[in-house]
DNA sequence: ACCCAGGCATTGG
DNA sequence: CCAATGCATGGG
């Protein structure tokens, strides 16, 4: 067992929440106070200690993922200073602190993930994504990895059907397993190149790039504006907003940070 | 039996 | 350029 040490403040509790509030996510999965994620053959399991997280089995690869689900791409500390200055998000992050958003550690798993997300609830998303990694994943022990591009890429739009999606949403995920944009190679270029590369393919619109950014990326300045979860947050802390794409300019350069902030707000504080 | 939910492409003005 | 429409599932 190996211990990362994780810049403070951190919550982990906080900061899996996501993976917990709308059911399990199979490839994501808390289970007995830890989250376990398959990273090659191996189920790795992470779970927090004094200091930041202890994680078994510990090498470079389940290194970077627990990174990436955990957030540690994100300046928190620039963040919290930047905070101060704007009331909302001096409330929130006095309120959520030790925060960081996951991120998608795969960008194919990114964008399946909003695909299945898209119009829908994000429970029905978690049922239908779910059955997607149960049936084209690589089981671990108690979590699945998520399905590799190339297994999805032999997959039938009729199969896809079968766990739920659309046939609209079925051809959409063919489509980027098939497709021939090199999705790693995408982390090398500029917000507004990953943009039109990304709503080129049929299926993956404003929304899903910006999540793209946003939870794969870790972009500081991506803004999902067109984005019903964030409208309702926003509308929660300031009021109905007409324009949310001009109303993120106020959070530049943390806008990123600013819509997690506001979303997990609005689910952990002001029920309270 | 409805209605809505963290969109998108298609069609028709 | 904007408005209307269909989509499949899960929860209320």
């Amino acid at each position: 067992m190996a211990l990362l040490a994780l810049p403070q403040p951190f919550d982990f509790e906080l900061s899996t929440d996501r993976f917990r509030v709308f059911g399990p996510d199979l490839a994501n999965l808390w289970h007995e106070g830890g989250l376990h994620r398959v990273v090659g053959r191996r189920e790795v399991r992470i779970e927090a200690a004094a200091g930041g997280v202890d994680v078994e089995p510990f090498d470079a690869d389940s290194e970077a993922v627990v990174r990436a689900l955990l957030g540690l791409a994100f300046d928190l500390d620039a963040f919290y200073d930047f905070a101060q200055s704007e009331p909302v998000l001096a409330r929130l992050v006095s309120g959520l602190p030790g925060f960081r958003p996951p991120l998608a550690p795969d960008p194919f798993e990114s964008l399946v993930t909003s695909i299945s997300a898209q119009q829908v609830s994000l429970f029905a998303a978690f049922a239908v994504r779910n059955r997607f990694v149960e049936r084209y994943g690589e089981r671990g022990v108690e979590a699945y990895a998520f399905p590799t591009r190339e297994r999805v890429a032999e997959a039938s739009a009729e199969d896809l059907r079968s766990l739920g999606f659309s046939r609209r949403k079925a051809e959409y995920v063919l489509g980027v397993a098939r497709s021939e944009l090199d999705l790693y190679g995408l982390a090398e270029l500029p917000d507004a190149e990953i943009q039109a590369r990304l709503t080129a393919l049929a299926g993956i619109g404003e929304w899903t790039a910006d999540w793209f950014l946003a939870r794969h990326l870790a972009r500081p300045r991506a803004w999902p504006a067109g984005d019903l979860g964030v409208r309702k947050a926003v509308a929660a802390f300031y009021g109905e907003v007409a324009d949310l794409r001009a109303f993120g300019e106020r959070f530049a350069p943390f806008e990123n940070l600013s819509a997690h902030y506001l979303l997990t707000g609005l689910r952990v504080m002001l029920p309270a």
